[in-house]
DNA sequence: ATCAAAGCCATTTTT
DNA sequence: TGGCTTTGAT
């Protein structure tokens, strides 16, 4: 028996559905993940459900973790046969099981983003035609857009309305054609040609369905179309569907999710039943009240209302920055005032693009705030680890053509594109992959001595690695490689000054694969390669000691004492892509609220007036979601931008603020607020006032013309007399 | 074959 | 602005 005491009525409910579909419709801080392994917990111990008849999907490797191991825990140490992974880990073990039948054949490899586009711009140079107008990787997205909506070449071509989408409906057309003749597969394959498995072979899907007495899905939200056929499928046998989701938290609808899904999940399974988990454990009254009312202007959603009896907690705090540094430096201000009584750990900033980060950094790094940056780039996306990688892939797999382009000059080894033709136009007038074209080009003697040389160079590493592949851990192969191929020198050569961090990269690599062949029961390579495409390093967030930075999207399902979600400006959240389009608006809106639930005790917003965006200035006005948010929960710790003038007022209207609790604590750090707000005020350049060039050094301002980017100073310097400067292209700053 | 300069592009990214 | 790819010159 399991203790279900500690359970709300609604969650008792879900955990104890009897039979047949359901959806649990979890609001953010609900319990939603106690549900779900509650759930098989109960199952098991209440119903005398074999574990082996559970199956449980997630999105994330780490979802899947923890998922396992409270289960494991609940249910004594074991999961008794239970399947807990993702839906990329389970198709991808039914194609390694039964993959051969739909023409895959062992060994066939993993094409991540990386290797996609390097593929695609190798079949646009083979197009020749000059209108190489649509970049490489919008046709990727393209290729995957149409996938997931389970498009095929001919359709899309059907349909192109433009000459680029005619051009990327051919490449798509080729792209497929590579990744079959490369024994490859992309992560929406993965997916795909499991549904293709299923289609042409109804026995084998009855099989795999006929495991699944029980299928729980979580973070439902977010499944793409095939995920939902997927879903289907599985549990067509036995119909016990069990799905948690929150429609207010689907984010990935640029990825090909569709809300729909869930919106729709009691038309789709008639007799369906539905839970609403709306009680909150998270956070304080006050941000489930800003954060409902932000997300109440969503049409595109079952409605709910998430409840707390948690206290109401403080306001939002609201800084009005002048400019994105300025709010940089109010952020670091705020996040020292909070260590006195909080962990850094226990702090998150949250913004909506990567390339705000930066900003940041600079700051943190200046006022010695320990931080760190979540998710930027990630360990498996970099060039070494995909080049030390791209060994291992060639030798499970000697007809991964993107691969063999990708090393067979990495450590440069002296070939060169000349040499690279010549065995592209053998391995096409052939039919045979690259490798074995160096081989045969090497055999018939048509290549200069020097270039023989080196190709014969190459080959031996790749036939040592064949033969040796197979019996080696695979951390052995790797050092050896690593070795053989000589990374040390080039690492060194190649990027100046981080060659170590570079060399250390790859030992980690080394180190993942030791570490897998301990854990693994039947460690091989293959499963090493698998394993490094489906698994991404965001698990550990919080791991490493310091403030979190990180992109909203994150931060989904995470949670922090104290949030500061920055940048709260139209076209920047919701960014200007998405402006004017309703249903990406609406997505970003939804991102707005996941941001906002994930901060338990405050919340702190801040937007710019003035931001520094690809190079120039752009003056922003707020987020329509700012105004989404009542103006009694918000506290304003700055006066609002238009006022921002002089000395004067700033002071009288940062110390009326004062009186306010909040504001108490968390003051904008007075001297550095007071020096920005001088510096970078869209009129800061004012004639007369003393600036300070880079180049140039100080001087004054003399006249000045234009507006906003268009800006045109003229500066007399101390040393270099007068000059014409766009402040837009310049880090130009104004000194007291 | 290799390097430096110039050109291109720029949301978010569980897998 | 900055990171990456393509290019042109040696």
């Amino acid at each position: 028996m399991i203790g279900l005491d500690h359970l709300n009525p609604a969650q008792r409910e879900a955990v104890t559905h009897p039979a047949g579909p359901l959806l649990v419709l979890a609001g953010a801080g609900s319990g939603k993940t106690g549900v779900i392994t509650h759930r098989i917990a109960w199952l098991v111990s209440e119903l005398g459900v074999p574990p082996w008849n559970i199956t449980a999907v997630t999105f994330t490797n780490k979802a899947a973790g923890e998922m396992r191991e409270r289960v494991e825990k609940m249910m004594g140490g074991d999961l008794g046969g239970a399947r807990i992974g993702t839906f990329h880990s389970m198709c991808l073990r039914i194609l390694r099981q039964d993959g051969d039948r739909i023409g895959l054949r062992p060994g066939f490899n993993i094409y991540d983003a990386t290797d996609q586009v390097s593929l695609v711009r190798k079949l646009l140079k083979d197009e020749e035609l000059d209108e190489g107008s649509a970049g490489a990787r919008a046709i990727r997205a393209r290729i995957s857009r149409a996938k997931n909506r389970l498009e095929s070449p001919e359709s899309m071509e059907r349909k192109a309305y433009s000459p680029d989408m005619k051009l990327a409906a051919r490449v798509y057309r080729d792209y497929d054609k590579a990744l079959r003749r490369a024994n490859a597969v992309d992560f929406d394959d993965i997916l795909l040609r499991t549904l293709e498995l299923f289609r042409e072979y109804p026995e084998v899907q009855e099989q795999y369905a006929g495991r699944c007495h029980h299928l729980l899905v979580d973070e439902y939200q977010d499944t793409n179309r095939p995920q939902y056929l997927l879903v289907r499928a599985l549990s067509k046998v036995h119909g016990n569907l069990f799905v948690v989701g929150d429609e207010d938290q689907s984010i990935y609808r640029f990825r090909g999710a569709e809300i729909r899904n869930i919106l729709d999940f009691e038309q789709d399974h008639p007799g369906a039943k539905l839970v609403r988990l709306e009680q909150n454990y998270r956070s304080t009254g006050t941000i489930l009240a800003a954060a409902g009312a932000v997300i109440e202007n969503n049409i595109s959603r079952k409605g709910k209302k998430l409840w707390t009896e948690n206290d109401h907690g403080e306001r939002l705090t609201l800084f009005e920055a002048p400019d994105d540094r300025a709010e940089a430096v109010w952020a670091a201000g705020a996040v020292r005032q909070m260590a006195d009584s909080c962990a850094f750990e226990q702090i998150a900033i949250l913004y909506r693009t990567n390339a705000q980060s930066r900003q940041l950094e600079e700051i943190f790094r200046r006022d010695r705030i320990p931080y760190q940056v979540v998710g930027s780039t990630q360990f498996y996306e970099r060039k070494e680890i995909k080049d030390l990688l791209g060994y291992l892939k060639l030798s499970v797999n000697p007809a991964d053509d993107v691969s063999f382009r990708r090393i067979v000059n990495t450590p440069p080894r002296g070939i060169g594109n000349t040499t690279l033709n010549r065995l592209e136009d053998m391995a096409r007038s052939l039919n045979i992959p690259m490798l074995e074209a160096a081989r045969e080009a090497v055999h018939q003697g048509v290549l200069k001595s020097r270039a023989a040389t080196c190709i014969r160079g190459f080959l031996d590493l790749a036939d040592w690695m064949a033969t040796n592949g197979p019996e080696l851990p695979v951390a052995d192969l790797m050092d050896s490689v690593v070795h053989r191929a000589g990374f040390e020198a080039y690492m060194e050569k190649a990027h100046p000054g981080q060659g170590i961090e570079r060399m250390e990269n790859l030992r980690a690599l080394v180190s993942a694969a030791a570490e897998y062949t301990e854990e693994e029961d039947d460690p091989t390579l293959l499963g090493f390669l698998d394993r490094s495409a489906l698994i991404s390093d965001a698990d550990d967030v919080g791991c490493r000691p310091g403030v979190s930075l990180m992109t909203i999207h994150c931060a989904k399902g995470l949670e922090f004492d104290n949030v500061f979600l920055l940048g709260l400006e139209e076209n920047i959240f919701p960014h200007s892509r998405s402006i004017g389009m309703e249903e990406d608006v609406e997505e970003e809106r939804r991102l707005c609220y996941v941001a906002m639930t994930r901060a338990r005790k405050r919340l702190l917003l801040s937007r710019a007036g003035l931001r520094r965006f690809q190079g120039t200035f752009l003056p922003n006005g707020p987020s329509r979601f700012l105004e989404e948010i009542p103006e009694e929960l918000i506290l304003k710790v700055s006066p609002a931008i238009p006022e921002f003038r002089s000395r004067d007022r700033f002071e009288r209207s940062s110390g009326s603020s004062a009186a306010s609790p909040a504001a108490r604590k968390f003051p904008p750090a007075r001297s550095a607020v007071g020096r920005t707000c001088e510096e970078a005020t869209p009129d800061g350049f004012r004639l007369g006032s003393s600036v300070l060039h880079p180049k140039f050094g100080s001087g004054k301002i003399v006249a000045r013309e234009g507006t906003g980017k268009t800006l045109k100073l003229t500066i007399r310097f101390e040393a270099h007399g007068q000059k014409k400067i766009l402040p837009s292209y310049t880090s130009l700053k104004l000194r007291a």
